[in-house]
DNA sequence: CTTCTCCTGCTTTTT
DNA sequence: GCAGGAGAAG
């Protein structure tokens, strides 16, 4: 059998080997897309024989690029894949217009204005203007018209009111951009689609194009797609409307029916089965985004066991529940015995800004995490300064990153400097640098002459400017970006300066600052050849624009900073257990984690209370629980001083989860970690299960072996009833138990013996059930109940089943039931779709219920029969189970096996999994290792990429870690003495050091 | 005229 | 903490 198809499932074949010429993979999360996607790739390149630079890739986010061509890596080897055009929209329109941008009048060496950049733009308009227009609004309201492929004459049209105004503003931000040589986001694409409009033959040589994540395209980038795809019109795309979640940034799920009109030979393949979390999850995230009425009902069946209920924690306020989240890895990580890690561990967030809390609770706790999504890292100012530096350099006309840096470190030049400069500039129709120039070399004066000092300050920057540039033109390969920042940290004293106005932590910021320059060499390290990414296969008839090879490296650097989206990593090596990932619900689409939390699940938060469309929030919700695979916790703060609406501050659980599903889905605190429910966790990971001695061992470390430090209803338990001594540090696990813990000690050995009697027997019913006062046992009794049933039944139902259906848009092509499912009408499908739903989830609720009050009157623990000693007893931790069972279809791993043999990476299968945790610990090894240097395989092969930039990965192989490898947490610490400070008055009497 | 200091308001999500 | 503005001090 073809080895592309090894470990792909019926569906899944059949969307990777159809023949139709435009194919829709529509698919639930966790049910393989994107390897499916990679392997059509793979066997459109092997069976139909296109060569790779004429099949088109598309992602959405950086990430997702870089992990399909990992994947890509090992399925058809590393030289075919560089070959691929893959990457995300903005990208690859950003490599087409350098090449080709000159037919449709762009000039050379254009820049990207970053969001900042837009927005000091429309500030200074606005204010020129002045309009009374809130700038923010009017960057959305612009990039939505861009996105919808409308210039400011195609509005202008549309006489309506209050769009005069910002139909003004439009054009004169679109000179001001074009003025300065700039494009912003939306310019990339829209650009990139006149230029294929106008010249075709640019993309004539394209064979296929394929689309990850269809459904977050908006109307330029399904416009784009065809553009790519119009010679042979070839496309595959993959997506889930359900996961919807950029309608905020015009992504039209409307594309997907578009698309089967305009092809009226569309196929459809829908994907059904989930191999990522266990059916616990599923459900109740199948039940949060079944509210949405509108939305065609969908089959997701579970291939996982049931598992263990997902918990909806109540705690007395935010920083009780960054608490609550520490004590609960803790907890979870001791009682399951060397089974989760550290980097199993994610905490997604629907705002970025939730994370400070809880990044000051992991910080005083001890517990390693990154933060992924935002820009920080590029955003800090001294970064920030020193890339406008580089901007200027590159790109002269770039106005707004000069006034930026024009008085940075301080020259003397003020304000009313700038406003001469800037003025004169204007009214002699020039950019700002060569206004300056002209001053100062006396061939143009200002209105009002320039005061000595200032115009002294001005000469020592054009100078510094200029010679940079005249190095620039010297240093004509990879390493111009390096070779640049160092001589103008030298040159302006950089560190001198930091240290003068950053007293207090010059060190971090300094640190900062190797940190880019560490990172801008990694341009030279995968030098050698130029960057197989940036090239565009010549075609007969189109010239490409030739570029000075430092140049195209400074600004490929600088288009990289700011189309990057994750900007930092961290540490990987910290022990070895990785670090807990704290991310934004967006930016973690895609991925999975063993162990998910989503705080905040109050109203206002998510649903935002500015979000505009509430049906797009709850896919979020439901994105967010779909990224979990054994363990989910959703919790919320009862109180939160700013933002939920009531007056006292008290906020309201989401409307995503009634009472309904609250009551059939979730449990109120943290499991118990019993060996069922360890097992279960083992099992849905396909790890290893934990021996018993291992369950022990770390109990001691724990102030609970429960989530009993708060009640159910979100309240402090009062110290004295419960052993908890709220004075104590949580970080600090050092610390002798306490005398009240002995009593969890025992229990927890009770509990251990009698799952093993239990387990032994071969029965579930034998369960005894451990309970202590202060956990309802409603809850841990149906937490029993939940582990153990439906296996068999799930088991059965597990194989995966597939629909192909083609459409004819001539017949109105929605005739068929399971299209119908996804575009038609909702109403009839629906019922239908359910009855041949696999029944055991949500059906058996009603009788888990009875069951577990039928339970619920059990004794008290039987006395112990492990020996006391045990629970001491450390052992060696073991590997973890290398690979997943045959039977697994989905994961990485499958590729294998069929890597080309030219590339290392066929030695090495034992690197591919798919979960994190393998990601990590294997790319420690692999970028350690000597000899593992194939050429090409810094951006791509290291299996890093989940939580890294391109850049990060190639710091790592520097020699020059130790500086920089910190950086994050560095960074974090800084922020905890000002939050402390602040908390400190609302705080929880949580101690800081 | 520049620079420093204090104050205010802010923060949805991303390329 | 961070950006931007206002006002006082150099």
């Amino acid at each position: 059998m073809d080895p592309i198809l090894d470990g792909l499932n019926h569906a899944q074949r059949e969307a990777v080997t159809s023949s139709a010429p435009v194919l829709q993979v529509l698919a639930p999360p966790g049910s393989g897309k994107t390897k499916t996607l990679t392997a059509r790739v793979a066997y459109l390149l092997s069976h139909h024989g296109y060569q790779p630079q004429d099949v088109i890739c598309c992602t959405f986010t950086i990430k997702a690029s870089r992990e399909m061509r990992e994947r890509l890596s090992k399925l058809i080897g590393e030289k075919l894949q560089s070959r691929l055009i893959l990457g995300t929209f903005h990208s690859i329109c950003r490599r087409y217009l350098v090449k080709y941008g000159y037919l449709i009048g762009l000039r050379k060496g254009f820049g990207i204005a970053d969001s900042d950049d837009t927005r000091a733009i429309l500030r200074r308009i606005i204010k020129r203007l002045k309009s009374t227009i809130d700038v923010r609004a009017a960057q959305g309201r612009i990039s939505k018209h861009k996105a919808h492929g409308l210039s400011p004459r195609d509005l202008s049209d549309k006489v309506k009111a209050d769009e005069v105004e910002l139909v003004e503003i439009y054009s004169a931000y679109n000179e001001a951009l074009a003025a300065a040589n700039l494009l912003d986001y939306d310019d990339l694409l829209v650009r990139c689609c006149d230029l294929l409009r106008e010249h075709p033959e640019c993309v004539s040589n394209v064979q296929t194009v394929l689309v990850d994540e269809f459904q977050d395209t908006n109307i330029i980038q399904y416009e784009l797609m065809n553009l790519f795809a119009a010679k042979h019109r070839r496309i595959t795309i993959v997506g889930d409307p359900d996961q919807s979640i950029y309608g905020f940034r015009s992504a039209e799920i409307q594309n997907l029916r578009r698309m089967q009109k305009k092809y009226s030979n569309t196929s459809v393949v829908l994907l059904e089965s989930n191999y990522r979390s266990c059916g616990s999850i599923l459900n109740s995230a199948q039940d949060v985004i079944e509210q949405d009425t509108t939305r065609p009902a969908k089959k997701l069946e579970a291939t996982h066991k049931f598992g263990t209920l997902p918990v909806l924690r109540k705690l007395p306020n935010p920083n009780a529940e960054a608490t609550w989240m520490v004590l609960e890895i803790k907890r979870s990580i001791a009682l399951t015995g060397d089974l989760l890690r550290m980097c199993d561990f994610a905490v997604l967030l629907r705002s970025a800004s939730l994370s400070t809390r809880i990044e000051s609770a992991f910080g005083r706790a001890g517990i390693p995490y990154k933060m992924v999504g935002g820009r920080k890292f590029f955003d800090r100012v001294e970064v920030k300064t020193l890339l406008n530096y580089l901007r200027v350099v590159s790109h002269s006309d770039h106005s707004d990153a000069l006034l930026n840096i024009i008085n940075v470190p301080p020259r003397r030049i003020g304000d009313e400097t700038i406003k001469q400069l800037t003025g004169g500039a204007e009214k002699a129709g020039v950019t700002l640098w060569v206004f300056i120039k002209d001053v100062i070399q006396g061939r143009r004066a200002t209105e009002k002459k320039l005061q000595k000092a200032a115009e002294l300050g001005l000469c020592a920057l054009v100078k510094l400017i200029d010679a940079s540039r005249q190095k620039l033109q010297d240093c004509a390969d990879a390493s111009a970006p390096c070779v640049l920042l160092e001589y103008i940290v030298e040159s302006l004293s950089f560190q001198e300066y930091l240290l003068k106005t950053y007293p207090l932590d010059e060190d971090g910021r300094w640190a900062n600052v190797k940190e880019l320059m560490g990172q801008a060499s990694d341009v030279v390290t995968s030098d050698g050849e130029t960057n197989p990414e940036e090239d565009l296969p010549e075609i007969e008839g189109v010239e490409q624009q030739q570029t000075h090879p430092g140049e195209e490296a400074l600004s490929r650097f600088l288009a990289n900073v700011a189309l990057a989206t994750e900007a930092q990593s961290k540490d990987e090596d910290d022990g070895g257990s990785g670090s807990v990932t704290i991310s934004t619900i967006h930016a973690a689409k895609g991925l999975e984690w063993p162990v998910v939390f989503i705080p905040a699940v109050y109203n206002g938060s998510i649903p935002h209370s500015r979000a505009e469309v509430v049906d797009e929030e709850r896919r979020l919700l439901y994105v967010a629980m779909t990224r979990a695979q054994a363990l989910l916790y959703l919790s919320l703060p009862l109180k939160q001083p700013r933002v939920g609406e009531g007056e006292d501050g008290s906020t309201s659980l989401t409307p995503f989860l009634p009472p309904r599903i609250v009551k059939s889905r979730f449990r109120l605190k943290g499991p118990q970690f019993h060996e069922q429910v360890v097992y279960g966790i083992a099992d849905t990971l396909r790890r290893a299960r934990p021996t018993a001695e291992e369950l022990c061992k770390d109990i001691a470390t724990l102030p609970s072996i429960l989530d009993d430090r708060w009640t159910s209803e979100g309240e402090e338990v009062r110290a004295e009833d419960n052993g908890w001594n709220h004075q104590q540090n949580w970080g600090d696990s050092t610390q002798e138990p306490s005398t009240k813990r002995r009593r969890y000690d025992d229990e927890r050995r009770a509990l251990t013996s009698n799952s093993i009697t239990s387990h032994k027997s071969g029965t579930s019913s034998t369960f005894m059930v451990p309970t202590t006062m202060s956990t309802g046992g409603f809850t841990s009794a149906r937490d029993y109940i939940a582990v153990q049933p439906e296996d068999s039944k799930s088991g059965a139902s597990s194989q995966a089943k597939a629909q192909v259906i083609t459409t004819s848009a001539h017949q109105d092509g929605l005739n068929q039931a399971s299209i119908s499912t996804f575009f038609g009408n909702p109403g009839v499908s629906r019922t239908k779709d359910r009855s041949s739903q696999p029944n055991f989830p949500s059906a058996k609720s009603t009788s888990h219920d009875r069951l577990a009050s039928s339970t619920k009157p059990q004794p008290q623990s039987a006395p112990s029969h492990v020996p006391v000693s045990l629970a001491s007893h450390r052992l060696q931790p073991r590997p973890l189970h290398p690979s997943r069972p045959a039977l697994e279809p989905a994961g990485p791993t499958s590729y294998t096996w069929m890597a080309a043999p030219t590339s290392s990476d066929a030695l090495k299968p034992a690197r591919m999994f798919s979960s994190p945790a393998f990601q990590n610990q294997m790319s420690e090894s692999t970028s350690k290792g000597p000899g593992e240097t194939t050429p090409a395989s810094s951006s791509s092969v290291r299996s890093k990429a989940f939580y890294t930039t391109t850049m990060d990965q190639v710091r790592q192989q520097a020699p020059t870690t130790t500086g920089r490898r910190t950086l994050g947490i560095r960074r974090s610490m800084n922020g905890w003495a000002d939050r402390m400070k602040r908390e400190k008055t609302g705080g929880q009497g949580d101690r800081m050091q």
